[in-house]
DNA sequence: TAGGTATATTCGATATTTCGTATATATAGT
DNA sequence: ACTATATATACGAAATATCGAATATACCTA
């Protein structure tokens, strides 16, 4: 349903969630509590209301868990995500800053 | 802000209040009281909080207010409002029939 | 098996949203 | 001024969402 869809957008730190992961096409959660600053348990929540609605999905490798736009989902709800990146880039500007200066990122050591 | 946009897409009326404004272009608050079967304090909520939120905008004539798309937001706003009617049609068909069968529509007595 | 790191979940408290009912305001016609 | 129609708002109750803190689970290394 479009409405769930768009609830699962209308929180600060689900909408960021989503516009950093389709910046960088995949993240784990460790480096999400890093870019954005927060709890864990509170990231981790919200990225599982997020698969929840069907916007992300998962792979795990070893200890990490990361998190991709699902491309399952329908075409015209990634083109919403990919437009509201376009626009509101500044959105995700200082969790970005704070995801380079982070070090030990896991995708890294691949 | 982005988040307060999908704020107000993400309850039922709202999403087909906005949808059926979209697809009419216009509708005043009874037309949309008819369409979506709701009570007239329902719709003038939600059709307030649409407004506070910048999507909608109005113009009076006479005894009735007219809603429309903003057109002065952001036009990534008004292109994710199209995409979703483009694609999510469904969510108004029943709404557009009972607004097709409602007789003394005021848009008729201009 | 033990200890460390990464992630998920539970719980109760608080905040926010939504609603029905009642009422207020605005405009039109007589 | 009075009545009718259209729209907006106020208020408290009920439902929902969000949070921090604590705890559980999963995986890795030794």
């Amino acid at each position: 349903m479009a409405v769930h869809f768009f609830k699962a957008l209308s929180d600060d730190t689900r909408l960021q969630t989503c516009l950093l992961i389709a910046e960088q096409k995949e993240l784990c959660v460790c480096e999400l509590v890093c870019a954005l600053a927060l709890s864990q348990p509170k990231i981790s929540r919200h990225l599982a209301l997020l698969k929840e609605a069907g916007v992300l999905a998962t792979r795990r490798d070893r200890q990490w868990v990361y998190y991709r736009i699902d491309s399952s989902q329908p075409q015209w709800q990634q083109q919403i995500i990919a437009t509201t990146l376009n626009n509101q880039a500044e959105l995700i500007e200082d969790a970005l800053a704070r995801l380079q200066a982070m070090d030990n990122r896991p995708s890294c050591c691949d």
